[in-house]
DNA sequence: AGATAACTGGAGCAGTGCGTCCGTTTGTGC
DNA sequence: GCACAAACGGACGCACTGCTCCAGTTATCT
């Protein structure tokens, strides 16, 4: 690691590694994020092992196969809160992650955390966290958002489309846009309607509850 | 199974199957539905081959510790139907049935199926689509929602909230009330704001996709 | 071409989950 | 009280997953 050897890397183990991550991404983006590794080996028609030389670890691999994706997604929010229309910024956010959520499963588990990778990426999130709060407190002071709008609401709608679960990517793309038009729709500053008293709720025993 | 036995169930059996139902509920609520028999035996004190015995796979508790709660939510979403006003209906059914989602977090992937559970209660969604086509149909034409609103969309609505994650049940139904509350607004009949243009999306090579 | 270090593949290890078997315990009817 | 069927519990089998070991192969440097 300090000194590097006399030899380069070989040519098949570079060519293997960017094959496992080819590969890789696919299976992820349609199968979501619980794809196990024998079968990204069996996939890439190549050994478990040789998958394990060059990414030490399950949560490596993930790590390295939406690296890009994670920083071109942190790009967007960074580019969207430059905008000198915040409201425009946070539809540009809104679509382009959606989008990507909607068309890669695993990507939202990369980004958000599930159970397979519980902490990859934090950095990236807390960097997009703050990036969304300066965003919507923009947005909020110049009143194109409902007054009560905070950082954890647009937070809330990204999770929200998190696992919309289509046949096709198509359809699954349409599903995400369609709830993001919803949500931006329920976004906007508008006196018109109040925001839902949510009234009575009727029957009694509805909710057995978890009687714990 | 024909003719019943001289002897009826023993009282012990009849309270173990009783307490194995508590203890899986409340499992299955806090924990989702992910949790081990095991885990649900031990926190039981009982061992493994009991649970089995009376519930002679994992599906069949899952189905019969959210039996009467996906029984409750049909009520609900027949309830809301009957109502005269179908906007009162629809805040009716999303405030209900996201309180239950955010309240158990095992209800929502029992009824809308997860991993764990392929085709449970599979009647039960059918019946509960069909409720929902005649109840958007009915708003739709009374111009309570906006005019190209379906029943596809209130799916939309209530997947949505599916896995809202929270530290405490408490600020999991706020978070799940107020995604609905955005949701139920942006769902709103209203002319003022055109249903988001959705335009340019900047930077291209954002997505790399699945390159496969 | 030949030496050699790097790379490869599949068997194997440890851990975990669902569901079963069987010897032991216990409630129940007489 | 006693007999006995029913219920119990934990060890066990089987399948699967992340990860490692090692003997065989192969690209690269001279």
């Amino acid at each position: 690691m300090t000194t590097a050897s006399t030899r380069k890397t070989r040519s098949d183990a570079r060519h293997n590694c960017a094959h496992v991550l080819r590969v890789a991404r696919a299976l992820f983006a349609t199968d979501g994020l619980d794809v196990t590794m024998r079968e990204v080996a069996r996939r890439a028609e190549l050994g478990v092992a040789t998958i394990y030389r060059h990414f030490p670890t399950r949560e490596a691999l993930i790590t390295a196969v939406f690296a890009d994706q994670v920083a071109a997604c942190t790009a967007t929010v960074a580019g969207a809160v430059a905008d000198p229309d915040p409201w425009r910024g946070i539809i540009t956010i809104v679509d382009e992650v959606c989008a990507q959520q909607a068309l890669d499963r695993g990507f939202t588990s990369a980004l958000l955390g599930s159970a397979a990778t519980a902490t990859v990426f934090a950095a990236e999130r807390a960097d997009n966290a703050r990036a969304l709060a300066e965003l919507t407190g923009r947005a909020r002071r110049q009143g194109v958002v409902r007054s009560d709008f905070t950082a954890a609401d647009l937070g809330l709608v990204l999770s929200a489309t998190r696992d919309v679960t289509a046949p096709t990517p198509d359809r699954a793309l349409a599903e995400v846009r369609r709830l993001a038009a919803l949500l931006l729709q329920g976004m906007r500053a508008r006196p018109a309607i109040p925001p839902e008293p949510l009234p009575r709720r009727p029957p009694p025993g509805l909710a057995p509850g978890p009687a714990r």
